[in-house]
DNA sequence: TTTAGCAGGGAATAATTATTCCCCCACTGA
DNA sequence: TCAGTGGGGGAATAATTATTCCCTGCTAAA
């Protein structure tokens, strides 16, 4: 496994979710899932500016965190599924946070971007 | 200015709230000028695992995006004070979901972040 | 006149994360 | 037999972020 050189900081309970949540796509695959995207190739389909390894990479860490669950379907033809754990439903609140925030300022935000690369 | 070779997505809102809080130490920056930790070197001796100059680099940024204003106050000694804008002001549902989120979880997320780094 | 406190930034480098490219397997239908 | 679908991963590389090192300027106190 892949050893950090810089300590984290998991003292800080902000720190800690931002630890589980943080990853480009991370918050987005939860509400993804939480919205009923539960497949793979949906996901990537939903998630579309994503590189879908990425999206494949993230959601092995959300699995390892306990967030979701993975459920194999046996037979043909493949069949994979993705659900939120009571863990991952907890999650909730922070990224409903998160997408009404972002959605009121996403202009105010636009701007500034603009403005820094310029 | 430093031009992303990579566009962004600002279509979703959760992305533009991550481009605007993520970034090692923001929440913590914004959590602790909310809770009165004002000067720069309050800040720094409040997160004293995060090296200064992050810490100044990402006040900036706050500043940028208008989630905080700088007060310098004239004569000496220095006196420089953050505070959060109303702006700030209305990200702070998400800081503290955040904190709340990983208090309830610390115990659980270091077991995780010991395993995998085993 | 040196030292310390306060606020800060430039440049280089290290560390971490995302992305691309190309590969795997199993099956179905043409 | 070939192409396509569905799920997936290894390795290398690019991009982004954090960190370190060292510097500036001011004043007050020793």
């Amino acid at each position: 496994m892949y050893e950090r050189k810089i300590p984290e900081d998991l003292e800080c309970g902000i720190n800690i979710s931002m630890k589980v949540l943080s990853g480009k796509w991370k918050p987005c695959i939860i509400d993804g899932i939480n919205k009923g995207i539960r497949r793979p190739s949906e996901l990537h389909a939903a998630i579309d500016v994503a590189a879908p390894r990425v999206i494949n990479m993230q959601l092995r860490e959300l699995e390892a965190y306990g967030l979701i669950c993975k459920k194999i379907y046996p037979g043909l033809p493949l069949r994979v599924e993705y659900y939120l754990t009571e863990l991952g439903e907890s999650t909730l609140p922070i990224i409903q946070a998160l997408d009404q925030w972002g959605n009121e300022n996403r202009e105010h935000v636009r701007k500034i971007v603009l403005q820094l690369q310029e």
